[in-house]
DNA sequence: CCAACCTAACTGTGATCACAGATCACGACA
DNA sequence: TGTCGTGATCTGTGATCACAGTTAGGTTGG
């Protein structure tokens, strides 16, 4: 259920302090400077990453419970860093410790999962419109291309729910993306974290609502609006696809009380 | 500048486990119910509130840096619960850590900067409205008193920066709470966690802006749009109030490149 | 007088240990 | 047979230690 943590491809030793200069030069970086500051990811925050993946996709049920050590283990690495991602994701609330005993994904109300659905409509609304303005034509290139990967897994028999899931993300971050505002697409994703879980939880399995169909065409009511840079209609478009998905997932009814 | 962490007032030894009933009555309460919970904060929360509140008051600079250890030792706590703390906040970008050197309090360019704004006038515009909507009478009274504390702090001679500081905080988000939507509350915490430091600095010290009124005014119109519940000029004034302070901002120019 | 080196102090990260408290299963008593 | 006490086990929290990497300051060599 949990991969182990893969050493970064990125990962790289030491700089290699570019040993073979003399005295020229030696201000002038050449191409060391596109290299770009050589990321380098700590283990809490590649332990984050992968919670964070699981939890956007519907990997962790609402209510299910975490342990640290167990988590460490699986993931091959220390107590340490796992108590960083849980405690960076229970501040988004993605998470929630209980008082006395273990970390759980948290189980939302139907009142609780409405005021995420409206806070959506507004944000993720505004980010629609404002991709819709300043998108670039790769941008919506690589929309289509989402688009293009969604409707394969959603049409294809059997339906690749896992595939639809993720490229669903993908579309719409790749929207978001478009907008030009990273605040935003932070906000955004703080909202998929907490929506997450309950929104994705029965694709797998059960891939019902790919049938009906509603999601493509939202899509592509949306990829049209893109290239028409008509906001209000992009708006609209990514409205309907977050209120069907969220109609489905209240008829279906696994909210708690 | 830092105050150590003092225990919490309503911390309990164990609970009182109610030694004193026989059999009867075993699965009737009585009082037991209304104690509530009682609720265990954690160390690590405590140092995140108290950063957080230090940082929304602008009372840490952009640039400034912090260290683990003199945090800890300042606060009365070992790292360990600072090390928490900061990693919450970092994730929340309210701090940031260099990938060698310390954690320091982010310096935003002007370009961040309105972005943020733009989302505060779009998330906070949204809160205007519900709570136009959706306040109770005690509600606007609280948002009456905070206001009339803004104002008499503002016009004191001399003015007294920092309780018009606190006083605008807890008028600003009575109103969001009268939304009655705690996440859209987490949303906005997050966007004064970033915009405090920048948007307070220059408060203490010289507190020019509070002469100019416009903050003053921009309440004054709030609060009469909540009274007639008029959530489109709720909305506006809010709108008036950010935007005078982000000009403000820009106009003094203490952003980065 | 300036620049380069080099050492000492300090940084966050990760691991390991200790501990209070909660849960759960088992067994004794009514 | 049902209920309550009780101990073993596991939980997150906090402290302490070790370490690689970075910074700053002093010193030496030019």
């Amino acid at each position: 259920m949990i991969a182990p943590v893969q050493p970064p491809p990125d990962r790289v030793s030491p700089p290699p302090e570019d040993a073979q200069d003399g005295v020229s030069a030696a201000r002038d970086p050449w191409v060391l400077e596109e290299v770009g500051a050589l990321t380098r990811e700590t283990l809490g925050e590649r332990v984050t990453a992968e919670l964070r993946a699981l939890l956007v996709a519907g990997r962790l049920a609402p209510g299910e419970k975490l342990s640290l050590r167990r988590v460490a283990e699986a993931l091959g690495v220390s107590m340490m860093p796992v108590r960083e991602a849980v405690s960076r994701l229970a501040a988004d609330r993605a998470l929630e410790v209980l008082p006395g005993r273990a970390v759980r994904v948290p189980m939302l109300t139907l009142g609780q999962f409405r005021e995420l659905t409206r806070l959506r409509l507004v944000v993720e609304g505004f980010a629609a419109e404002e991709a819709a303005r300043h998108a670039t034509p790769e941008q919506i290139a690589q929309v289509a291309a989402h688009e293009a990967a969604f409707r394969r897994a959603a049409t294809a028999d059997p339906p690749d729910a896992a595939g639809a899931v993720a490229a669903n993300r993908d579309l719409h971050f790749a929207l978001y993306e478009a907008a030009g505002m990273p605040s935003l697409i932070e906000m955004i994703e703080r909202l998929w974290l907490k929506a997450g879980p309950i929104l994705n939880i029965d694709m797998r399995g059960e891939p019902r609502r790919l049938k009906g169909g509603s999601a493509m065409q939202a899509h592509a009511a949306l990829l049209d609006a893109l290239r028409r840079r008509d906001s209000a209609a992009a708006r609209a478009a990514l409205e309907a696809d977050i209120a069907a998905a969220a109609a489905h997932i209240e008829s279906v009814g696994r909210l708690a009380s």
